[in-house]
DNA sequence: GGCAATTAGATGCATATACATCTAATCATG
DNA sequence: CATGATTAGATGTATATGCATCTAATTGCC
């Protein structure tokens, strides 16, 4: 009994000194922070009709438009059948159009309309706004330092 | 005719430099590393029947336990809708256990269970994989930087 | 003590996320 | 040129995320 309980006190202290490494985990530390800046993003984008994943979704769209799911969900470093659904309400808004594809037709047209131009450029000052509210929460040089090192991770890890 | 086309060609020029704004979204930059590397853990942890979030979950449980909800949200920086939910895969596998509370009547006691504690052992070295392999994408040095600006973010933030 | 304000939790709803899997189209190779 | 392998997209399923809102419990104030 009295090693059982040395035995337990031990393989207690192990154990909290796992929790401590687990603390320093960088998944939680991404996503931990993702939540919290994705509801600023979302709340200053509202007034758009948009949120922050979509005003992200809709510029790349912009950029790269005419163009097809499969370039834009490596953009966004995201899976291609998440993409599929994340497209739906921005099509079923009429900001984005899905057309079949001409040259290879698995590969569908993905292309900003007129709607959609004019909902970026209505939601470039609420954007702003919470660029500029996470950029002082964070501290103005460190936000130029954490975006090179985000990138760096999506590149190192093969993006998607 | 003639200056259509040029004020469309300036209107053009306008909306391609906020395309090129836009693309220091630090939202989308949360979101896609967060995106990369959850895939990453989920991954790894497969074989302990965890996703990336329900390690750190359970991580953080076990760090408070006994405790509830509403500490448990403020630590993960999650809305405690969502808490309640992603409390819900993790009961019922029998890895938490959710128990009325004693004192305060509305707060619940959220507990880690044996099953729970030896779940968080065996992912424990998957963990480390994914860590390491994470690490190793971005740059041992950067990796503890990185981290550091993440929980500021969080906290300048105000976390939820 | 009694009632308004607050707090904790759950749920309806909508979107976000990815894996497994299915179909259609294209490619590669014999 | 025929056929197996690959690629593109969609869908089933499960979890993740948060807002609006509802109920129950507690707190504050008179």
């Amino acid at each position: 009994m009295h090693i059982h309980l040395i035995m337990n006190e031990a393989s207690d202290t192990r154990f909290k000194a796992m929790l401590r490494e687990a603390r320093g985990c960088s998944c939680l530390g991404l996503r931990r922070a993702g939540r919290a800046v994705s509801r600023i993003y979302d709340s200053a984008l509202q007034p758009a009709g948009l949120k922050g994943t979509q005003f992200s979704l809709l510029a790349v769209v912009a950029n790269l438009s005419p163009t097809n799911p499969v370039e834009v969900a490596e953009m966004m470093a995201m899976d291609r059948t998440t993409l599929s659904r994340n497209l739906r309400p921005l099509v079923a808004a009429g900001l984005i159009a899905l057309e079949p594809g001409e040259e290879d037709r698995r590969r569908r047209s993905v292309v900003l309309t007129a709607k959609g131009r004019a909902t970026l450029e209505k939601a470039m000052p609420l954007w702003r706004q919470a660029q500029r509210r996470t950029e002082e929460a964070v501290g103005k040089g460190r936000m130029g330092r954490l975006r090179e090192d985000l990138d760096r991770v999506v590149r190192g890890t093969g993006g998607s």
